[in-house]
DNA sequence: TTCGTTTTTTACCATAGGGTAAATTTTTCC
DNA sequence: GGAAAAATTTACCCTATGGTAAAAAACGAA
Protein backbone atom coordinates (compact mmCIF):
# COMPACT_ATOMS: atom_id res chain seq x y z
CA UNK A 1 0.00 0.00 0.00
CA UNK A 2 0.85 3.21 -0.65
CA UNK A 3 3.92 2.71 -2.80
CA UNK A 4 4.24 3.83 -6.31
CA UNK A 5 5.04 0.48 -8.45
CA UNK A 6 8.01 0.39 -10.07
CA UNK A 7 7.11 -2.48 -12.00
CA UNK A 8 4.23 -1.43 -14.25
CA UNK A 9 4.85 1.95 -16.12
CA UNK A 10 1.73 4.37 -17.14
CA UNK A 11 3.79 5.65 -19.98
CA UNK A 12 4.15 1.21 -21.24
CA UNK A 13 0.22 0.85 -20.77
CA UNK A 14 -0.66 3.63 -22.75
CA UNK A 15 2.14 2.92 -25.49
CA UNK A 16 0.31 -0.53 -25.30
CA UNK A 17 -3.02 0.70 -25.55
CA UNK A 18 -2.53 2.38 -29.06
CA UNK A 19 0.04 -0.30 -30.33
CA UNK A 20 -2.42 -2.89 -29.20
CA UNK A 21 -5.38 -1.62 -29.67
CA UNK A 22 -6.51 -2.41 -26.77
CA UNK A 23 -9.31 -0.04 -25.82
CA UNK A 24 -8.33 0.28 -22.40
CA UNK A 25 -11.34 2.97 -20.83
CA UNK A 26 -10.43 5.37 -18.16
CA UNK A 27 -12.37 6.93 -15.52
CA UNK A 28 -11.82 10.50 -13.60
CA UNK A 29 -13.38 10.12 -10.00
CA UNK A 30 -13.24 13.58 -8.33
CA UNK A 31 -12.74 14.08 -4.93
CA UNK A 32 -14.62 12.01 -2.24
CA UNK A 33 -16.59 10.09 -5.03
CA UNK A 34 -16.63 6.40 -4.33
CA UNK A 35 -16.07 4.50 -7.86
CA UNK A 36 -16.42 1.54 -6.57
CA UNK A 37 -18.93 -0.47 -3.90
CA UNK A 38 -20.02 -3.15 -1.97
CA UNK A 39 -21.68 -6.18 -4.43
CA UNK A 40 -20.75 -4.41 -7.91
CA UNK A 41 -18.52 -6.78 -9.38
CA UNK A 42 -14.39 -5.47 -9.81
CA UNK A 43 -13.51 -6.31 -13.07
CA UNK A 44 -10.55 -4.30 -13.67
CA UNK A 45 -6.81 -3.46 -12.38
CA UNK A 46 -7.22 0.13 -11.96
CA UNK A 47 -4.04 2.30 -12.81
CA UNK A 48 -3.70 5.13 -10.52
CA UNK A 49 -2.24 7.87 -13.28
CA UNK A 50 -2.80 10.98 -10.62
CA UNK A 51 -4.76 11.17 -7.63
CA UNK A 52 -5.11 8.76 -4.22
CA UNK A 53 -7.75 6.37 -3.60
CA UNK A 54 -9.03 4.77 -0.30
CA UNK A 55 -9.88 1.13 -0.44
CA UNK A 56 -12.00 0.41 2.59
CA UNK A 57 -14.90 -1.78 3.53
CA UNK A 58 -17.66 -2.07 6.20
CA UNK A 59 -17.44 -4.11 9.58
CA UNK A 60 -20.63 -6.03 11.13
CA UNK A 61 -21.79 -2.79 13.23
CA UNK A 62 -21.08 -0.71 9.51
CA UNK A 63 -18.18 1.08 10.57
CA UNK A 64 -15.71 2.04 7.46
CA UNK A 65 -12.21 0.02 7.89
CA UNK A 66 -9.55 1.11 5.53
CA UNK A 67 -8.11 -2.05 4.42
CA UNK A 68 -5.18 0.07 2.25
CA UNK A 69 -4.48 3.45 0.46
CA UNK A 70 -3.05 3.65 -3.36
CA UNK A 71 -0.63 6.41 -4.31
CA UNK A 72 -0.11 7.66 -8.02
CA UNK A 73 1.81 4.86 -10.34
CA UNK A 74 0.42 2.23 -8.31
CA UNK A 75 -2.44 -0.80 -9.20
CA UNK A 76 -5.32 -1.60 -7.54
CA UNK A 77 -8.02 -4.14 -7.57
CA UNK A 78 -10.50 -6.06 -5.76
CA UNK A 79 -8.72 -9.48 -5.30
CA UNK A 80 -11.29 -11.38 -4.31
CA UNK A 81 -13.70 -10.14 -7.12
CA UNK A 82 -11.16 -9.67 -9.85
CA UNK A 83 -9.34 -13.16 -9.47
CA UNK A 84 -12.19 -15.39 -8.17
CA UNK A 85 -15.53 -13.46 -9.16
CA UNK A 86 -16.39 -13.79 -5.89
CA UNK A 87 -18.85 -10.79 -4.46
CA UNK A 88 -16.84 -7.47 -4.36
CA UNK A 89 -16.79 -5.99 -0.66
CA UNK A 90 -14.61 -3.07 -0.94
CA UNK A 91 -15.24 0.39 -1.28
CA UNK A 92 -12.65 2.58 -3.78
CA UNK A 93 -12.29 6.09 -2.96
CA UNK A 94 -10.72 8.80 -4.52
CA UNK A 95 -9.05 11.35 -1.78
CA UNK A 96 -8.25 13.72 -4.26
CA UNK A 97 -9.28 13.97 -7.98
CA UNK A 98 -7.88 11.24 -9.73
CA UNK A 99 -7.08 9.39 -13.17
CA UNK A 100 -7.49 5.75 -13.75
CA UNK A 101 -6.62 3.31 -16.28
CA UNK A 102 -8.92 0.59 -16.57
CA UNK A 103 -7.39 -2.96 -17.42
CA UNK A 104 -9.82 -6.02 -17.51
CA UNK A 105 -8.45 -9.34 -17.05
CA UNK A 106 -8.60 -10.12 -21.09
CA UNK A 107 -6.56 -6.76 -22.16
CA UNK A 108 -4.21 -8.24 -18.97
CA UNK A 109 -4.02 -11.49 -20.68
CA UNK A 110 -3.28 -9.59 -24.01
CA UNK A 111 -0.49 -7.51 -22.93
CA UNK A 112 1.08 -10.24 -21.15
CA UNK A 113 0.71 -12.50 -24.20
CA UNK A 114 2.12 -9.78 -26.47
CA UNK A 115 4.86 -8.74 -24.15
CA UNK A 116 6.90 -11.03 -22.26
CA UNK A 117 8.23 -8.64 -19.77
CA UNK A 118 5.69 -7.78 -18.59
CA UNK A 119 4.38 -11.44 -17.28
CA UNK A 120 7.48 -11.02 -14.76
CA UNK A 121 6.05 -7.21 -13.81
CA UNK A 122 2.44 -8.77 -13.05
CA UNK A 123 4.21 -11.47 -11.01
CA UNK A 124 6.40 -8.79 -9.40
CA UNK A 125 3.53 -6.53 -8.12
CA UNK A 126 1.57 -9.63 -7.08
CA UNK A 127 4.39 -10.57 -4.89
CA UNK A 128 5.46 -7.09 -3.70
CA UNK A 129 1.69 -6.73 -2.51
CA UNK A 130 2.01 -10.12 -0.26
CA UNK A 131 5.57 -8.76 1.21
CA UNK A 132 3.45 -5.27 2.09
CA UNK A 133 0.95 -7.40 3.56
CA UNK A 134 2.76 -10.13 5.19
CA UNK A 135 4.99 -7.27 6.77
CA UNK A 136 1.70 -5.78 8.18
CA UNK A 137 0.66 -8.52 9.63
CA UNK A 138 4.54 -9.15 11.68
CA UNK A 139 3.81 -5.33 12.59
CA UNK A 140 0.34 -5.81 14.01
CA UNK A 141 1.86 -9.04 15.86
CA UNK A 142 4.64 -7.20 17.29
CA UNK A 143 4.00 -3.05 17.77
CA UNK A 144 1.72 -1.04 19.72
CA UNK A 145 -0.85 1.04 17.83
CA UNK A 146 2.01 3.91 18.44
CA UNK A 147 4.88 2.33 16.98
CA UNK A 148 2.52 1.28 13.81
CA UNK A 149 1.38 5.31 14.05
CA UNK A 150 5.10 6.70 14.42
CA UNK A 151 6.32 4.33 11.69
CA UNK A 152 3.48 5.10 9.37
CA UNK A 153 3.97 9.07 9.96
CA UNK A 154 7.89 8.27 9.48
CA UNK A 155 7.57 6.37 6.09
CA UNK A 156 4.22 8.25 4.58
CA UNK A 157 4.30 11.67 5.75
CA UNK A 158 1.83 12.73 2.71
CA UNK A 159 -0.91 10.06 3.82
CA UNK A 160 -1.12 12.28 6.64
CA UNK A 161 -2.31 15.23 3.77
CA UNK A 162 -4.78 13.67 2.44
CA UNK A 163 -6.42 11.13 4.54
CA UNK A 164 -8.65 11.69 7.54
CA UNK A 165 -7.42 10.69 11.16
CA UNK A 166 -10.09 8.48 10.62
CA UNK A 167 -9.38 6.46 7.84
CA UNK A 168 -5.53 6.18 9.22
CA UNK A 169 -7.15 4.90 12.67
CA UNK A 170 -8.88 2.21 11.33
CA UNK A 171 -5.94 1.41 9.03
CA UNK A 172 -3.50 1.03 12.06
CA UNK A 173 -6.51 -1.01 13.56
CA UNK A 174 -7.86 1.36 16.73
CA UNK A 175 -10.67 3.63 16.95
CA UNK A 176 -10.43 7.52 16.10
CA UNK A 177 -10.59 8.31 19.94
CA UNK A 178 -7.09 5.79 20.47
CA UNK A 179 -5.10 7.60 17.41
CA UNK A 180 -6.32 11.11 19.33
CA UNK A 181 -4.64 10.12 22.60
CA UNK A 182 -1.66 8.12 20.87
CA UNK A 183 -1.09 11.07 19.29
CA UNK A 184 -1.18 14.01 22.09
CA UNK A 185 1.09 11.75 24.58
CA UNK A 186 3.65 12.35 22.13
CA UNK B 1 -1.75 -20.29 4.78
CA UNK B 2 -2.78 -23.63 5.74
CA UNK B 3 -3.92 -24.27 2.26
CA UNK B 4 -3.71 -26.66 -0.60
CA UNK B 5 -2.90 -24.76 -3.49
CA UNK B 6 -4.86 -25.84 -6.30
CA UNK B 7 -2.20 -24.47 -8.68
CA UNK B 8 0.86 -26.19 -9.10
CA UNK B 9 0.68 -29.86 -8.64
CA UNK B 10 3.49 -32.38 -7.10
CA UNK B 11 3.12 -34.64 -10.38
CA UNK B 12 3.93 -32.31 -12.78
CA UNK B 13 6.99 -30.46 -11.07
CA UNK B 14 8.18 -34.47 -10.76
CA UNK B 15 8.01 -34.63 -14.65
CA UNK B 16 9.14 -31.26 -15.92
CA UNK B 17 11.92 -31.71 -13.32
CA UNK B 18 12.60 -35.32 -15.39
CA UNK B 19 11.54 -33.90 -18.57
CA UNK B 20 13.48 -30.58 -19.03
CA UNK B 21 16.74 -32.07 -16.73
CA UNK B 22 15.94 -29.02 -14.39
CA UNK B 23 18.06 -30.92 -11.56
CA UNK B 24 15.45 -30.05 -8.70
CA UNK B 25 16.84 -31.37 -5.39
CA UNK B 26 14.73 -32.53 -2.51
CA UNK B 27 14.77 -31.99 1.60
CA UNK B 28 13.63 -34.28 4.27
CA UNK B 29 13.56 -32.66 7.37
CA UNK B 30 12.54 -34.43 10.22
CA UNK B 31 9.69 -33.42 13.09
CA UNK B 32 10.95 -30.63 14.76
CA UNK B 33 13.97 -29.98 12.36
CA UNK B 34 14.50 -26.09 11.53
CA UNK B 35 15.74 -26.51 8.06
CA UNK B 36 16.00 -22.63 7.14
CA UNK B 37 17.27 -19.96 9.58
CA UNK B 38 17.31 -15.74 10.13
CA UNK B 39 20.33 -14.98 8.46
CA UNK B 40 20.37 -18.00 6.14
CA UNK B 41 19.69 -17.17 2.15
CA UNK B 42 16.53 -18.10 0.75
CA UNK B 43 17.17 -19.44 -3.31
CA UNK B 44 14.12 -21.45 -3.17
CA UNK B 45 10.25 -22.04 -2.99
CA UNK B 46 9.68 -25.44 -1.32
CA UNK B 47 7.23 -27.59 -2.69
CA UNK B 48 5.72 -29.49 0.55
CA UNK B 49 5.56 -33.11 -1.06
CA UNK B 50 4.40 -34.65 2.50
CA UNK B 51 4.41 -32.74 5.72
CA UNK B 52 3.41 -29.33 7.64
CA UNK B 53 5.90 -26.41 8.20
CA UNK B 54 5.55 -23.73 10.58
CA UNK B 55 7.09 -20.44 9.91
CA UNK B 56 8.36 -18.13 12.51
CA UNK B 57 10.58 -15.14 13.19
CA UNK B 58 11.89 -13.88 16.48
CA UNK B 59 10.51 -10.44 17.79
CA UNK B 60 12.71 -8.17 19.72
CA UNK B 61 12.22 -9.84 22.96
CA UNK B 62 13.24 -13.03 21.41
CA UNK B 63 9.76 -14.75 21.37
CA UNK B 64 9.10 -17.33 18.39
CA UNK B 65 6.03 -15.52 16.47
CA UNK B 66 4.48 -18.27 14.26
CA UNK B 67 3.84 -15.98 10.56
CA UNK B 68 2.30 -18.70 8.87
CA UNK B 69 1.91 -22.83 8.07
CA UNK B 70 2.40 -25.09 5.03
CA UNK B 71 0.34 -27.94 4.20
CA UNK B 72 1.11 -30.70 1.52
CA UNK B 73 1.05 -29.69 -1.98
CA UNK B 74 1.52 -26.37 -1.30
CA UNK B 75 4.60 -23.67 -1.96
CA UNK B 76 6.42 -21.95 0.51
CA UNK B 77 9.16 -19.34 0.11
CA UNK B 78 10.53 -16.24 2.36
CA UNK B 79 9.38 -13.82 0.31
CA UNK B 80 11.55 -10.99 0.98
CA UNK B 81 15.09 -13.27 0.44
CA UNK B 82 13.60 -14.88 -2.53
CA UNK B 83 12.14 -11.91 -4.42
CA UNK B 84 14.19 -9.30 -2.96
CA UNK B 85 17.64 -11.01 -2.23
CA UNK B 86 17.00 -9.31 1.54
CA UNK B 87 18.48 -10.60 4.75
CA UNK B 88 16.08 -13.70 5.61
CA UNK B 89 14.05 -13.04 8.89
CA UNK B 90 12.40 -16.61 9.13
CA UNK B 91 12.64 -19.37 10.46
CA UNK B 92 10.85 -22.59 9.01
CA UNK B 93 10.21 -25.76 10.82
CA UNK B 94 9.18 -29.50 9.98
CA UNK B 95 6.20 -30.23 12.36
CA UNK B 96 6.44 -33.34 11.33
CA UNK B 97 8.44 -35.43 9.10
CA UNK B 98 8.54 -33.99 5.87
CA UNK B 99 8.93 -34.33 1.84
CA UNK B 100 10.10 -30.92 0.50
CA UNK B 101 11.36 -30.07 -3.63
CA UNK B 102 13.15 -27.24 -3.94
CA UNK B 103 13.22 -24.76 -6.83
CA UNK B 104 15.78 -22.15 -7.53
CA UNK B 105 14.75 -18.44 -8.96
CA UNK B 106 16.25 -19.58 -12.11
CA UNK B 107 14.37 -23.43 -12.17
CA UNK B 108 11.04 -21.41 -11.32
CA UNK B 109 11.80 -19.40 -14.70
CA UNK B 110 12.89 -22.28 -17.28
CA UNK B 111 9.54 -23.80 -15.78
CA UNK B 112 7.69 -20.85 -17.14
CA UNK B 113 9.40 -20.27 -19.88
CA UNK B 114 8.24 -23.83 -21.23
CA UNK B 115 5.64 -24.36 -20.16
CA UNK B 116 2.99 -21.31 -20.21
CA UNK B 117 0.08 -22.71 -18.26
CA UNK B 118 2.72 -22.23 -15.26
CA UNK B 119 3.10 -18.46 -15.76
CA UNK B 120 -0.45 -18.31 -15.06
CA UNK B 121 -0.67 -20.45 -12.31
CA UNK B 122 2.25 -19.23 -10.52
CA UNK B 123 0.97 -15.80 -10.29
CA UNK B 124 -2.46 -17.33 -9.24
CA UNK B 125 -0.12 -18.47 -6.57
CA UNK B 126 1.06 -15.52 -5.60
CA UNK B 127 -2.82 -13.73 -5.65
CA UNK B 128 -3.88 -16.52 -3.78
CA UNK B 129 -1.24 -15.63 -1.25
CA UNK B 130 -2.13 -11.59 -1.42
CA UNK B 131 -5.72 -12.48 -0.70
CA UNK B 132 -4.88 -14.97 2.33
CA UNK B 133 -3.10 -12.28 3.70
CA UNK B 134 -5.45 -9.75 3.34
CA UNK B 135 -8.36 -11.54 4.77
CA UNK B 136 -6.12 -12.02 7.58
CA UNK B 137 -5.58 -8.68 8.35
CA UNK B 138 -9.38 -7.90 8.19
CA UNK B 139 -9.86 -10.51 10.51
CA UNK B 140 -7.26 -8.69 12.59
CA UNK B 141 -9.34 -5.78 12.49
CA UNK B 142 -12.79 -6.73 12.67
CA UNK B 143 -13.13 -9.77 15.31
CA UNK B 144 -12.00 -10.76 18.96
CA UNK B 145 -9.05 -13.34 19.56
CA UNK B 146 -12.03 -16.04 20.58
CA UNK B 147 -13.50 -15.24 17.15
CA UNK B 148 -10.36 -15.59 15.58
CA UNK B 149 -9.56 -19.27 17.83
CA UNK B 150 -13.46 -20.03 16.64
CA UNK B 151 -12.80 -19.88 12.79
CA UNK B 152 -8.93 -21.24 12.93
CA UNK B 153 -10.85 -24.35 14.65
CA UNK B 154 -13.79 -24.89 12.55
CA UNK B 155 -11.55 -24.05 9.19
CA UNK B 156 -8.36 -26.20 9.85
CA UNK B 157 -9.19 -28.61 12.63
CA UNK B 158 -6.08 -30.32 11.49
CA UNK B 159 -3.84 -27.66 12.32
CA UNK B 160 -4.67 -28.09 15.94
CA UNK B 161 -3.14 -31.98 15.66
CA UNK B 162 0.02 -31.08 14.53
CA UNK B 163 0.98 -27.73 16.10
CA UNK B 164 1.33 -26.63 19.68
CA UNK B 165 -1.13 -24.16 21.33
CA UNK B 166 1.72 -21.54 21.84
CA UNK B 167 2.23 -21.90 17.64
CA UNK B 168 -1.29 -21.11 17.26
CA UNK B 169 -1.51 -18.29 20.09
CA UNK B 170 1.07 -16.77 18.70
CA UNK B 171 -0.06 -17.12 15.02
CA UNK B 172 -3.62 -15.61 16.60
CA UNK B 173 -1.29 -12.62 17.76
CA UNK B 174 -2.12 -13.04 21.48
CA UNK B 175 -0.35 -15.04 24.33
CA UNK B 176 -0.43 -18.45 25.30
CA UNK B 177 -2.10 -17.39 28.49
CA UNK B 178 -4.33 -15.58 26.81
CA UNK B 179 -5.31 -18.59 24.53
CA UNK B 180 -5.46 -20.82 27.56
CA UNK B 181 -7.97 -18.50 29.24
CA UNK B 182 -9.96 -18.28 25.98
CA UNK B 183 -10.67 -22.07 25.86
CA UNK B 184 -11.62 -22.04 29.33
CA UNK B 185 -14.18 -19.95 28.73
CA UNK B 186 -15.90 -21.59 25.86
C1' DT C 1 -18.43 35.59 6.84
C1' DT C 2 -21.44 32.72 8.92
C1' DC C 3 -23.99 28.58 9.90
C1' DG C 4 -24.30 23.79 9.74
C1' DT C 5 -21.85 19.62 9.19
C1' DT C 6 -18.04 16.73 9.83
C1' DT C 7 -13.97 15.58 12.16
C1' DT C 8 -11.16 15.45 16.06
C1' DT C 9 -10.42 15.66 20.82
C1' DT C 10 -11.39 15.00 25.65
C1' DA C 11 -13.17 12.57 29.57
C1' DC C 12 -14.62 8.71 32.02
C1' DC C 13 -15.43 4.04 32.78
C1' DA C 14 -15.23 -0.88 30.93
C1' DT C 15 -12.73 -4.82 29.16
C1' DA C 16 -9.69 -7.76 26.38
C1' DG C 17 -5.53 -9.24 26.54
C1' DG C 18 -0.52 -8.81 28.55
C1' DG C 19 3.18 -9.86 32.20
C1' DT C 20 4.86 -12.50 35.87
C1' DA C 21 4.99 -16.46 38.54
C1' DA C 22 3.87 -20.80 39.82
C1' DA C 23 1.11 -25.09 39.56
C1' DT C 24 -0.25 -28.73 36.67
C1' DT C 25 -0.31 -31.59 32.77
C1' DT C 26 1.84 -33.66 28.83
C1' DT C 27 5.70 -35.17 26.32
C1' DT C 28 10.25 -36.91 25.75
C1' DC C 29 13.73 -39.89 26.38
C1' DC C 30 16.73 -42.95 29.08
C1' DG D 1 8.29 -46.87 33.97
C1' DG D 2 10.05 -42.81 35.78
C1' DA D 3 12.75 -38.54 35.78
C1' DA D 4 13.41 -34.39 33.38
C1' DA D 5 11.90 -31.12 30.18
C1' DA D 6 8.45 -28.81 27.77
C1' DA D 7 3.85 -27.21 27.23
C1' DT D 8 -0.30 -25.65 29.15
C1' DT D 9 -3.12 -23.74 32.59
C1' DT D 10 -4.27 -20.92 36.47
C1' DA D 11 -4.11 -16.83 39.24
C1' DC D 12 -3.36 -12.17 40.07
C1' DC D 13 -2.71 -7.62 38.87
C1' DC D 14 -1.74 -4.22 35.08
C1' DT D 15 -2.22 -1.58 30.78
C1' DA D 16 -3.62 -0.48 26.18
C1' DT D 17 -7.43 0.17 23.75
C1' DG D 18 -12.63 0.24 23.30
C1' DG D 19 -17.32 2.39 24.03
C1' DT D 20 -20.14 6.20 24.99
C1' DA D 21 -21.00 10.89 25.25
C1' DA D 22 -20.11 15.45 24.71
C1' DA D 23 -17.11 19.46 23.77
C1' DA D 24 -14.09 21.67 20.63
C1' DA D 25 -12.10 22.41 16.29
C1' DA D 26 -11.98 22.26 11.38
C1' DC D 27 -14.21 22.31 7.12
C1' DG D 28 -17.44 23.63 3.50
C1' DA D 29 -21.33 25.57 1.21
C1' DA D 30 -24.05 29.53 0.47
Amino acid sequence: MIKSNAYIKAEDLINWNINLQLGLTTSSPKKGDVFLEEGQRCDYFYYVLKGFIRVYYMDLEGNEITHWFTAEDSMITSPFSFFKQEKNILYFQALEDTDLLMISRQQLDTIISQFKSTEKAVRNLYAEFAMILSRRIMSIHTETAEDRYMNLLKEHPLLFQKAKLSHIASFLGITPQSLSRIRKNI
